[in-house]
DNA sequence: GGAGTTTTGTAACGGAGCGTTACAGGACCG
DNA sequence: CGGTCCTGTAACGCTCCGTTACAAAACTCC
C-alpha cells in the first residue's frame, strides 16, 4: 500500500531475471522472479504483486496463454517482453490484455520508465478497482472485509485493531496452508522482514487472545515450528 | 467519439508526415499534420483531435515544451517520437506527461498498435470519469450530487459544508474499499499531500459528527490504520 | 533423559498514527 | 469593511503496534 511496489519477473533466461531484478531493486522495487508458469503461480498464490514482467517465449505454457489466463482472474498490470517486434498489435491489444510491451534486447532504463508509467496508470485506475469481495465464514464466525468486522458464532462483534484484522484476513484468505513470517509480513505490511523481526509473532499472540477459546492451546491459528503459522479451519466465501 | 478517431501528426520531416499519415488513414484514422508548433496550434484551434503524435525535435518550440503546454490546458493523449531512447523516464513520466513514446526509426505497425492502445486507455478513462448524475443511497440515506444535498433516513436535510460534501461524495462513490489520505486529497482538492497534512483527518472527524449515530464508534466511515478510510455501506445509484 | 540450542510466547516500553479541540487566516456577503 | 462561515494547522492525549527482553517450549545430540 505504502510500501515499495512489488514486481514479478517471469522469464526463463536466468541472466535476464538476475540482472533486471538487481537493477529494479536498486531503484526501489521489491522483486521476485520465476522461470516458468508453475513457479509464477506459486509466487502469485503467496505474495502480492503490483506488476508482472512477462516473457512471451517460455518453456511449457507460453506468455500469451499466461497473460490471457491472468486477465481472466486479476487486473495486475502486465508488461510483456518479446524477442521480436512482431505481433505487436495483438500483444498490446485488447485481445491479450497486456498493459505495455518491450522488445528484447531492451535498455533497463526504458523498462524502468515503462514500469513506472504502467504503475502510475494502474494506481489512478485503482479508484475503479473492485471493491473487496464477500464475507468469509469459518465454523460460525463471520469476517466481513467491506465493513472490517469480525463476528463470533453468536453474532457478537469482536473488536479487532487494523493490524489484527489484516493478519486475520491474510490467514483466512489462505486457509490450511503454512504461511511463513516473511509472507505474512508481505501480505499485511507489504514489506520484507528485518533480521530479528518478531512483529508477526506478537500480532499472532494478540489475535489469539481475542479469538481463541484457549489461547494457550490455539485451535484456529496453529504454529508451525520453523515454518510459520497456519489457519486450520475450512473457510467459505459468501 | 462516433466517427473514426482523429490523429494529429506534428513532425518537421515531410516524409514521416506523409508516409505515416497515409498508413494511418489506410487503417481507418482521420489524419492531419503540422510541421511545427505554430501550424499545430492553428489546427488545434479549428479541429477536434483524439490523439497527437508529437516529434521531440522540432524547429522553433520543441516537443517537450509543446507537450507541457498542451498538458496544462487539455487531456488529449500524446504519443512522443524521439530520435534516441533517452530521457524515457521524463517523457512518459509525470514531469512531461506523454502517454507513450516511440523511438525513430519505427515500424508503422508498432505506431499503429501503440496509438490504438493509448486510445483504448483514454476511452476507458473517459467512461469511468465520475458521472455526476443520479442520487446515491445507502441504508436509507440519500446523497444528491445535483442539488448537493444529504438527507437522513427520515428525509431530514443534513447541512454539509462544501468540503464535507466533497469528501462524502469521494467516499460514497467508491464504497467498500480503502482510500488513502493521498487519494482522498486528490479526489477532493486535486492536490498532493504536504508532509504533515492532517486536513483529511479533521474533515472526516467533522463529517462523522454530522452523520454517524455514534461518532466515537463510527460505522459508515471507518478508519484503516496506516491505510486511510473506508465507506463500509453498500451504495445504490438511482 | 538431560544439557544445550533454537524457536516461540508475551509483558513492557516507547514511538507513531489518529481523533479532537482551539485558533486563526481566508472566503464570502452584504 | 465588518461579520459570519469555512477550513487548514497546531497541539494534546489516547490507542496501536514494533521492538526488546526474558521465560517457556520444542528440538537436538549424546
Amino acid at each position: 500500500m505504502d510500501a515499495s511496489p512489488h514486481i514479478l519477473i517471469v522469464d526463463d533466461d536466468r541472466e535476464i531475471r538476475d540482472l533486471t531484478g538487481r537493477y529494479l531493486r536498486k531503484h526501489g522495487f521489491r522483486v521476485d522472479s520465476a522461470a516458468d508458469a508453475k513457479a509464477m503461480d506459486r509466487l502469485l498464490r503467496d505474495g502480492r504483486f503490483d506488476l508482472i514482467v512477462l516473457d512471451l517465449m517460455l518453456p511449457g505454457e507460453d506468455g500469451l496463454s499466461i497473460c490471457r489466463r491472468l486477465r481472466a482472474s486479476t487486473r495486475i498490470p502486465i508488461l510483456m517482453l518479446t524477442a521480436v517486434a512482431e505481433d505487436t498489435d495483438r500483444i498490446i491489444g485488447l485481445e491479450i490484455g497486456a498493459d505495455d510491451y518491450l522488445t528484447k534486447p531492451f535498455n533497463p532504463r526504458e523498462l524502468l520508465a515503462r514500469i513506472r508509467a504502467v504503475l502510475r496508470r494502474a494506481e489512478r485506475a485503482d479508484s475503479t478497482a473492485d471493491p473487496v469481495e464477500g464475507v468469509l465464514t469459518f465454523s460460525g464466525w463471520r469476517l466481513d472485509p467491506a465493513r472490517r468486522e469480525l463476528r463470533d458464532p453468536q453474532g457478537v462483534l469482536v473488536e479487532l485493531t487494523a493490524g489484527e484484522f489484516g493478519l486475520l484476513m491474510a490467514l483466512v484468505e489462505r486457509p490450511r496452508r503454512v504461511l511463513s513470517r516473511d509472507r505474512l509480513l508481505d501480505l499485511t505490511k507489504g514489506r520484507d522482514a528485518q533480521p530479528f523481526d518478531r512483529s508477526i509473532d506478537v500480532q499472532v499472540s494478540r489475535l489469539r487472545r481475542k479469538i481463541e477459546p484457549d489461547p494457550k492451546n490455539p485451535d484456529m491459528i496453529k504454529t508451525v515450528r520453523s515454518g510459520g503459522y497456519i489457519f486450520t479451519l475450512p473457510v467459505e466465501r459468501r
